[in-house]
DNA sequence: TTAGTTATGTTATACTATAACAAAATGAAT
DNA sequence: ATTCATTTTGTTATAGTATAACATAACTAA
């Protein structure tokens, strides 16, 4: 594999966002607008599920599988890895997270209520992610894909480099 | 994992693509223009990488390293995954093979002697992977991250879909 | 040939994910 | 309230993917 997330480490540090917004409030409005959009939508939003979206939010860059588990694990008994996997599998579904393959990690969607695929620049310094979803890039690819023949239906896009903060801090 | 390309199958098997061109040669051609790159570049395609480079170029779509393994097993005695992953290393590092993310999986590349990410379509119905490198889609991912300051190293661009031949047979 | 480097062999383990079945909770009819 | 069907969660086991660490062998250059 090429790289990982996590080894079930980095929950709970401080990386360079720390400073920058009201981290508590943007989880609590994350899980809000979640909530509100299960209730619309007749689907539930269990206590794990919803704790599973909290801790993904809470960690504020993508987050490893495992390393959700192992909060979990620790606060309730007899966590497992179907726990995690499960609620994972519903919050994907919801379009409440995304899923990075090149890091095998997971982490909170920007626009729940917009179907989307999810185009991601991840920062190799910092590991910090943010979304994009920008409609040129997905045009640049159906168009391109469209050239081959193909129909295109789901799409990965994944940037790494680095971020402005990590940018400057090389420069020095 | 959303989903993997073999559980240590398909190395031998006839896709679509079986009847449309002379397979054995575009292995031979793929393995023959590794020597000449390697040669030139003053890096050993040692027995064993070149053995796993043809192993990739036979089963012509995505190949899962296990898969490789398997086959190293049954022609050489001691084989274990490092075997296998250090040679993929080797060949990553060398251009001659991508790592398909979504699919954990490998494949040949098209153009070894140019530095370049890949771009790959992916068929959900064949299995078949297609590299573009569509210099718009790499172009539409720098300016889309470039306006939220991102400095883009490298790229993964994936898409799902039809390809040509699945989608006529679909129709039916 | 010898020493240094690179490549491979070998064993063990880490990390990521799912299968299969049991028990509990929920929701919608009585 | 009770029953039944469905959904969710618990639990155990296992599959699939990848790397660490150290030993041996092969290659290269002096």
């Amino acid at each position: 594999m090429p790289k990982s997330v996590s080894k079930h480490d980095g929950v709970l540090t401080s990386p360079a966002w720390s400073t920058r917004h009201n981290h508590r409030q943007c989880v609590v409005d994350a899980v809000t607008e979640a909530a509100e959009l299960c209730r619309h939508r007749g689907v539930r939003l269990t206590d794990l599920r919803k704790r599973v979206l909290e801790l993904i939010w809470a960690s504020h860059q993508p987050i490893g599988a495992y390393a959700v588990l192992d909060v979990l694990r620790a606060e309730r008994g007899g966590a497992a890895p179907p726990t995690v996997y499960r609620a994972l599998d519903f919050l994907l579904e919801q379009g409440l997270v995304h899923r990075i393959e090149s890091l095998n990690a997971f982490i909170g969607c920007n626009q729940p209520s917009r179907a989307h695929g999810g185009q991601f620049l991840i920062c190799s310094t910092c590991g910090d992610a943010v979304e994009m979803d920008d409609g040129r890039v997905d045009q640049a690819i159906r168009v391109s894909a469209a050239d081959a023949g193909f129909d295109v239906r789901s799409r990965v896009v994944e940037a790494v480099g680095l971020c402005p903060h990590c940018q400057t801090s090389e420069a020095q």
